[in-house]
DNA sequence: AACCCGGGGGT
DNA sequence: ACCCCAGGGTT
């Protein structure tokens, strides 16, 4: 690694000389109250600004402080997350809030350590809320600092291994700038996310690109260096919706799987789409429908969802039940067709409900 | 260390 | 089709 230590005292100066100029205002940046702050970190985990921003807007005005989020029943918490992803961002935001407003007696943690116990409060969370909230010496690592430090330092070594994170980590807390680390903090995310961006990074205009390594070897894009590829998986999903009269039948999705608590129908999993027949051969549905006659209305056209390393496949399978449905479990609820505003759904049910091609509940 | 957990937007 | 996003938790 080539020696950097002449350019560290130059990075700091003309990362904040940029960020006086450029910075972009945002709505929780008016605020030190820890509440708000940590709120906005926690939609703002693996989520873009623009995304992530209505988002804030809405819990900030349904939930003003801690104790209003702390007496929110779940089912609303997870239906106001509804179509954000990563919903364990969700129900930990609800269960710490819970223990803030009545363990903690309503007071945020003000220390890194206690922020960093705090559920769904990792490394990066912690240093952001411990610096914005507190002015605490902690500084931030998020995919921002990977990027730009890797290319003003010339780092070609992958973030995402053991020594890769060490050795970012020790960079980031040398450039800290003590004095003021919320400012510095704040630089550097608005600067990778504005500025040094994965693609299109704006070089030309670039006050840091006489000091910059990458820019000097032409290697912007080829950093930062990540070593691991994923794979992706397909699952197909075949969901029964159970119709009885104006009610169906829902299924609360519960833990070891994806979409945790939010809502679906019966679910048969299988290595591959099947048909009705083949279905009604499987151990899933003599399971669900042991003594009960059924009648398939339709099947639906296959929708599809890519996750980050999963494929889902899943068709819907309309019925009608005669006799009341025996659900095999608690998890199953009967629902209001005209009701189903008050669940949250995963976003490939949503495309379902809402495809007006189709004929549901009939 | 490897894997899991979403959904949106850009290229 | 692939990458990235103000990451964190579990095994």
């Amino acid at each position: 690694m080539p020696n950097t230590t002449h350019n560290k005292a130059a990075f700091i100066k003309d990362l904040l000389v940029w960020f006086a100029q450029s910075h972009r205002p945002l709505p929780w940046k008016d605020t030190q109250d820890a509440y708000i702050i940590w709120l906005s970190e926690i939609i703002l985990q693996q989520t873009r600004v623009e995304q992530g921003l209505p988002y804030f807007e809405r819990f900030r005005a349904n939930y003003p402080t801690v104790k209003h989020l702390a007496d929110a029943p779940e089912d609303e918490v997870m239906r106001m997350w509804e179509g954000l992803g990563y919903y364990s961002r969700a129900r930990n935001l609800h269960a710490t809030a819970k223990l803030i407003a009545y363990e903690l007696n309503g007071e945020f943690p003000d220390t890194f350590e206690n922020i960093r116990a705090l559920k769904g409060v990792g490394d990066y969370t912690a240093a952001a809320i411990a610096s914005f909230a507190y002015d605490l010496p902690h500084a931030v690592v998020d995919g921002n600092v990977y990027r730009v430090l890797s290319r003003y330092f010339g780092i070609a070594t992958p973030i995402d291994t053991t020594a890769g994170k060490k050795q970012f980590r020790a960079l980031a807390d040398e450039l800290l700038h003590s004095k003021d680390p919320a400012t510095y903090n704040q630089a550097i995310m608005d600067f990778g996310a504005t500025h040094c961006k994965p693609k299109q990074a704006l070089c030309k205009t670039c006050l840091m690109q006489k000091n910059c390594a990458a820019f000097a070897k032409k290697k912007v894009y080829d950093l930062p260096v990540k070593s691991k590829k994923l794979k992706k998986i397909t699952r197909y999903f075949h969901y029964l919706v159970i119709n009885e009269g104006q009610d169906v039948w829902l299924k609360k999705r519960g833990p070891g799987d994806i979409w945790q608590n939010l809502y679906d129908f019966g679910l048969i999993e299988a290595p591959a789409t099947l048909t009705t027949d083949e279905l009604q051969k499987t151990e899933g549905w003599s399971a669900l429908f042991k003594n009960t006659n059924v009648d398939i209305k339709s099947i639906s056209r296959p929708f599809l969802q890519t996750l980050t390393h999963r494929k889902i496949v899943a068709v819907f399978i309309e019925m009608n039940i005669q006799k009341s449905f025996q659900p095999p479990d608690a998890s199953y609820i009967k629902a209001s067709r005209n009701q189903l505003d008050q669940y949250a759904f995963p976003r490939i049910l949503n495309d379902y409900l809402n495809d007006n091609t189709l004929e549901l509940f009939s």
